[in-house]
DNA sequence: GTGGTCTAGACCACA
DNA sequence: GTGGTCTAGACCACT
């Protein structure tokens, strides 16, 4: 019935899901994010669960509470920016890492890259190049 | 006293740790791997701990057990090259995509990766380079 | 005080116990199976022991885990009926192989049933007579 | 290397094959054994395996040993005879019992056996039918 | 000395 | 209250 992973937490798989649409542009500051309990509802978890999704949300700095209003997507577009390319930096980092681990040097997964290259032109839907 | 990160079980980690010994050549098929209890002496862990880790790397058929004699390394050459690739091809792919959801298409990561060639040029160890 | 037999390890004989409860039909898929402590306690054994068979019986795909929450038998029923079907092809296969071993072909086998069918009727509790 | 199975004892699944070759008629009473080191380096097992396997195979009445002579199977036909006859009768017994748990009857076993019968005829090698 | 099993009991994250 | 992990230590069968 769930869509989550059961080696990990599914609060934790919340947060990733929600700063993921954050990060992405699904979600913008100032946006108004559903109530504990609509989430709760359609993700067919435990209302805790969600709230503690977004006490961790909140903590990390992605979300604001308004109390007796909602919560809301938080404005401070640089944190976000920042942070955005941070997480970009370290993925690709620990990438280049676990290839080097493989014996596979930069160039190799260059060569792999520019393969692949061709088919996903065009399938990037919420990007628009140059 | 342990290198282990605290987030992950660390028979976990151990089962990692084996693998990717197997997978880049440090461990080779056929090899005695250390006893249960060595091992755990050496990590500073319960010999249960390892026990379960060995198990789990017999599950997945990187390791084969013979009783009162040891653990060894598996010698299904096939296998273990088919992982490695299909290991290889699943990183890359799921880095591809996370990096499209941050907008970035494989042109801009080559861009990044080529900048990033020369540092680790010398850097590898167990790759033949020119 | 255990019922268990002592050739077998415990977990295993746990295993089976719960997964012919699966297959006779005493346990229908979806239904949540007890606690490990529970059925320790039931069962005069350490908690570990029913874990390790809970685990076993994950791994074979036969129950589900939803953690905090509690153990289900597996709503493949797809995967349950034809493990079962094919468990009743080799256990008659395998049966059929040791008879012939023994000299005694499947005529002669055939004749020995015919004889034990008249004590075995009305006996089956499961099974919808005539 | 070997094609034991892992979760048996070596020495008892030495013990089965020697009592079955007795029982089969591959080897008759008063026939002469292998030596220990010979069937040790046959089976790439160690000879203390085989040893062990002997003292349990004499100890049940299979086999005797003339000291500096050899080892040779047990002459003691009615013992052999009937020991095979339980061993039948028991065999199907439990093949009874299982199949009734998954909800068949003698009769639908006899019913699948007797859909089978044409293939194993003449397979039987060792068996002249009257 | 090796792996296999089991017990006893603890702490933690999660729902 | 549930399952997940880990420790400590024991006994056993097997090679």
């Amino acid at each position: 019935m769930n869509t989550f992973q059961s080696d990990k937490p599914i609060y934790l798989q919340v947060v990733e899901d929600v700063k993921m649409k954050i990060l992405c542009g699904d979600l913008h500051p100032g946006d108004k994010l559903e109530s504990v309990r609509e989430m709760a509802a359609r993700l067919s978890v435990n209302p805790n669960t969600i709230q503690r999704a977004f006490l961790e949300l909140e903590r990390q700095g992605f979300i604001v509470t308004q109390r007796a209003v909602g919560r809301f997507v938080s404005e401070d577009n640089q944190f976000l920016e920042i942070y955005k390319q941070q997480r970009i930096r370290d993925t690709i980092q620990q990438f280049v890492e676990e290839m080097a681990r493989y014996g596979m040097k930069p160039k190799d997964v260059i060569a792999y890259l520019t393969e692949q290259e061709d088919k996903y032109e065009g399938v990037n839907n919420n990007t628009e190049s140059e």
